[in-house]
DNA sequence: AATCTACTTTATAACCATTCTAAATAAGTG
DNA sequence: CACTTATTTAGAATGGTTATAAAGTAGATT
């Protein structure tokens, strides 16, 4: 298994769940957007296994502390996650209540020039609502 | 009162909590950043009043459909709103968790490149996170 | 000024995403 | 295999937000 040792690498023992978890979200054509709630969904539906909550949690936040998954800004009551970690950024559909993908070369280069003394910029993410 | 006219155009009755909530929102030199716990406490301190929750909760998203206060889209487990509504973008410190407004002119023109068929651009938001 | 109606406030309960807990299980190591 | 430490798990707890339904208030009408 190719996770395996993507895993290991990242001090993550590579459990059964983890690799699971790790199929459903890598082991697609396209990235995509999802909640905690549509992952589960996706497991069962996909694996035709239950794994529980706590562990999906548990392994969402590992994953996105050690890069692997990206969580969007948004107003939301349930937090939206990732897969495309590349540098890029989200149209947010207000009527549909969906995300789409804004890639870097979609918006032009965005020069922040207010400076704030002794911090540095991590990231830069744009959300772009959109109405019909 | 300067506020009961602006409640009367927007077809909101101005009672004494919205006129007070008003007073504590709007009647200060500066624009911030709260959180609904914030602005529970600013009343109980400035007015040495208590407006029931529920109530502020009701107050402040009739104020915020009515254009009077803005949510910023950020991940945190509250909801965040400024009362400054022009057009402008937040750093957010990761460390101590503050946001900073970031004025329009701070930000080059952002130019938004694709298009999405049906849909308008309602609103562009930027997310700078700082850290050390 | 009394009356009426729709809106508003309120305390409290309900909701629900997320986190915590503590016990059971599994992984890695010698 | 034995041992240590990390992980999984079900269920409870947490906490921000929303719903409820009863009491109160604003504005219009008489």
């Amino acid at each position: 298994m190719k996770y395996i040792e993507k895993l290991r690498k990242s001090g993550l023992r590579p459990t059964k769940q983890r690799l699971q978890i790790c199929e459903v979200l890598f082991d697609t054509e396209k990235t995509f957007h999802f909640t905690i709630n549509d992952l589960v969904n996706k497991i069962q539906k996909q694996l035709n296994n239950k794994i529980s909550l706590a562990t999906v949690y548990n392994t969402v936040h590992a994953f996105e502390k050690k890069g692997y998954l990206k969580q969007i800004p948004i107003n939301s009551n349930q937090t939206y996650f990732d897969t495309n970690i590349s540098d890029h950024h989200h149209f947010y559909d207000l009527k549909e209540e969906k995300l789409i993908d804004l890639e870097n070369s979609d918006v032009g280069p965005i020069n922040i020039l207010k400076k704030i003394e002794g911090k540095k910029i991590k990231s830069i993410e744009v959300l772009v609502k959109l109405e019909d």
